[in-house]
DNA sequence: ATGTGC
């Protein structure tokens, strides 16, 4: 029997660096897949299903297609969505469970010669000191948070955190340190999604592909610090919540005629919210170790998110909702978004983490990022299943790789096998993608020294 | 991603 056709092959060559599809299934809506042909042809029948989902959002005027996408929730993860932001809709399964989840990256002019691998465990020890990892984890830093408390940092973002805890940080160096959140909108506390889960939480990595890293930057020789996580219960239980109210299970949405579609937009902001915070209270836990070991502090060179939805104007597809899923905004030189900050003659770092045996990327955005919708992708892309590598993948040499490359994990070296290195695409490969297409540059390179991963 | 599943 002949083998069917692949349900890409009407995808045609553009000139302007993409696979470009628009046909019956994607009801005339643009696709652009930044893709290598060996990406494209990696794209199986579940993923091209979820592509056609992505068009099908009323409003939706473009879907863009990262070279890390792999199958989600309704859509696939390495998809950005923009919807007519007058008319149409606003949807949940293109945020993801894990509103606002995303990176923030540091740096010091530490060599990277005195990470010694006996210094890399204590700093991994350091670490866990201060931060919970693993499913359920709670935070150490802010316990016994009031629910006014907790309110008034969710809603006031990184400035509330400040105000309230005193912390010092540069916030210049985040995407967004505060998402307004309507006063009227209330927090669905009590609902089936349970939120409330969040408050002891602010402040904990959690599991999966969350992480804390100790890395060699190659182009300054020295120690780099890098921290992956997001909303943890609370988003989790908003975006439950807000899935249910709309009643179409992953492909749900609200148009601005629903009476939820202000609540999402004020949960994203809430979401989001919490996950700068979390990601700000895990820096300066992972900075306090780095001091105690290395007798210097890091700096913030970056925070970004890379689950969310956010309103942009776009210079052919003007006035949107940008719905960003497992893909990072990649705003270049002059976009006037940047205007006031201090990216505006440079674009802001595009932070783009590797598995834990591979190097993650530190990206500036290029004109030619106007053709991704200002977006690249937020990782490698997951090239074998949970399940799969649990069963297949020999723990024991994986480990023995790891000790031979010099990488520790968390104190006693064990690798959660279906987040270990072979789990994942070679980061080069997606990072030539990007880079080939003229969406963007590469700045640093960072090679993994110290890994802490929680577990499930 | 997630107090992860009938």
């Amino acid at each position: 029997m002949e083998k069917p056709a692949h349900a890409l092959e009407g995808a045609s060559w553009d000139a302007r660096g993409f696979y470009a599809l628009s046909n019956r299934d994607t009801g005339n809506v643009p696709v652009r897949l930044f893709l290598t042909p060996s990406l494209l042809g990696d794209v199986d029948d579940e993923v091209y299903r979820q592509i056609i989902n992505a068009t099908r959002f009323p409003g939706t005027k473009l879907v863009v297609i990262t070279p890390d996408v792999h199958a989600g929730y309704g859509v696939p993860v390495g998809s950005v969505i923009l919807t007519d932001a007058a008319t149409g809709a606003i949807a949940m399964g293109p945020v993801g469970y894990d509103i606002g989840c995303g990176m923030i990256s540091a740096r010091s002019n530490v060599p990277a010669q005195e990470a010694t691998p006996e210094k890399r465990r204590v700093f991994n020890q350091a670490v866990m000191h201060r931060v919970e990892m693993g499913t359920g984890s709670r935070s150490r830093r802010l316990q016994n948070l009031t629910k006014i408390e907790f309110e008034q940092l969710v809603r006031g973002g990184a400035p509330a955190f400040t105000a309230l805890f005193g912390s010092v940080f540069d916030r210049s160096r985040c995407e967004r340190n505060l998402l307004p959140v309507d006063s009227e909108w209330q927090i669905p506390w009590g609902e089936p999604g349970t939120p409330e889960r969040g408050i002891n939480q602010i402040g904990s990595l959690g599991a999966g592909n969350h992480f804390m890293e100790l890395q060699h930057c190659l182009q300054t020789g020295t120690l780099f610090a890098q921290v992956h996580t997001g909303s943890r219960g609370f988003g989790h239980g908003l975006a439950t919540n807000y899935l249910r109210l709309a009643g179409a299970g992953d492909l749900g949405f609200f148009t601005p005629d629903s009476p939820h579609y202000r609540g999402y937009v004020n949960a994203v902001s809430a979401g989001a919210n919490y996950a700068i915070i979390n990601r700000l209270v895990l820096f300066e836990a992972v900075s306090e170790a780095f001091a105690e070991v290395f007798s210097e502090k890091l700096e913030i060179v970056y925070e970004i998110s890379h689950n969310l939805v956010q309103r942009e104007t776009h210079p052919e597809f003007g006035d949107v909702w940008v719905h960003r899923k497992g893909a990072t905004r990649a705003f270049p030189a002059g976009h006037p978004a940047l205007a006031a900050t201090p990216w505006e003659s440079t674009g802001h770092p595009i932070l783009i983490p590797g598995s834990n045996f591979d190097r993650s990327y530190i990206l500036r955005a290029l004109p030619g990022a106007v053709n991704s919708a200002f977006s690249v992708n937020h990782g490698s892309g997951r090239r074998l299943s949970r399940t799969w590598a649990s069963k297949h993948l020999n723990v024991r040499q994986i480990e023995k790789d790891y000790r031979t490359a010099g990488v520790r994990v968390n104190v006693d070296d064990r690798v959660p096998i279906d987040e270990s290195g072979p789990c994942y695409k070679p980061a080069s490969e997606v990072i030539d993608c990007v880079v080939r297409a003229g969406l963007a540059q590469v700045e640093y390179e960072l090679k993994p020294l110290a890994s802490l991963k929680g577990k499930d």
